[in-house]
DNA sequence: CCAACAATGCTGTCAATGACTACAATGATG
DNA sequence: CATCATTGTAGTCATTGACAGCATTGTTGG
């Protein structure tokens, strides 16, 4: 057997980039706890030290891969944010741009959440979290000016309206809630936000 | 040098509880991920496959570790509800309760929400949530009937109260809500849902 | 044109881990 | 007290993350 020249290059050309795209395969198809570095370098055809160069560590990826679904997640927001929508259906159309984003990318999601983030990577985190909750802090604020929700700081109802969206979220991954349930769920949970649960 | 006699007998005695009560003193110290089972072995005194008897694999373990997680839970949201208060009080003591486990059992939570056990783990753990959730869907039904909340389908009703709990405990766990704040701002969030965010 | 030099990849190695097997001690049961 | 299931032990294997030292490539200044 004479091993054969194996035409390729000595360098891959673009093996951050494929790193990060075959992590977020196996991200999806086999959870986060499957991540291997090794593994993703025999797929990236690679030895398996040469991620080292590009990711310090495991964590360094998984950080990497984080900020990548905030971009993901913001890009899903800006764009079913309306603006000319009545106060109503503006919300249930980027609550239902949330809950789909975290529906089919819930390790995704755990990993943006997880707490584990050094000093340093945690302010681009803390960054990226900003502008994420930005998007529906405008809508309240919004809503505020105009009169049709109660006044208050607008980061206290921002939080309950991001909190009950991120606990249906949860529910959902955890297999509480089945995922159509949880979509089908959203006009009828954005209007008992609005007008509570107390009768009127 | 003489090996000493060791007086340890050859059995442990109680291996099991003891595991188990590692997990959790390790899960609180060092998360989830820290958790090795050979680590547990040598702090309880015993050979690295030992703990293979009481548990098949590691994820046997951790089922365990989130069955024992919900008893707890139970008990604490069980010892908090008082049938006899208001209902806006009633559910505030109990949401104060499930935040505060959520808070000081950040880790224990995530696995007992963690959606990886396997079929007949599942089973029990389905079983173990729905006593859970059953807690709160007791208050909801119970106003109800009292006309305190509107009508509707209760389950739905205990989805949205659980959903902003759960995402509360979810903020503050990954560190975007200091845990003193979340807890301090219960009985506005808890008004705010039976009250709603439009203006009466 | 080529001599540093920085990037990027490779091979080799280590300790830790989860899982498995075969074997030994213990203690319960008939 | 003989038998046998339970519970531990010792040894082993493949996988993994991390690191060190070397090789190849491409770039940049002389």
């Amino acid at each position: 057997m004479v091993r054969m020249p194996e035409s390729r290059p000595y360098h891959h050309g673009d093996l951050r980039s494929a790193l990060l795209a075959g992590a977020e395969r196996t991200l999806r198809e086999k959870g986060a706890g499957a991540l291997s570095l090794r593994e993703l370098a025999r797929e990236a055809g690679v030895s398996h030290a040469a991620p080292g160069r590009h990711f310090k560590d495991k964590q360094a990826l998984l950080n990497a891969l984080a900020l990548a679904g905030y971009d993901r997640l913001g890009q899903a927001l800006d764009g079913a944010d309306d603006a000319t929508l009545p106060l109503e259906q503006r919300l249930t159309a980027l609550a239902r741009s949330y809950l789909a984003f975290a529906i089919d990318n819930a390790e995704l999601l755990e990993l943006m959440y997880a707490r584990k983030h050094e000093p340093d990577a945690s302010e681009q985190m803390a960054a990226a979290v900003d502008r994420t909750v930005g998007s529906l802090e405008r809508v309240i604020a919004d809503a505020q000016e105009r009169g049709e929700i109660i006044a208050g700081d607008p980061q206290h109802l921002t939080l309950l309206t991001g909190a009950t969206l991120q606990g249906i979220a949860s529910f959902a991954a955890g297999g509480m809630l089945a995922p159509e349930a949880a979509l089908d769920g959203i006009e009828e949970l954005v209007h008992l936000l609005l007008h509570g649960l107390k009768p009127r």
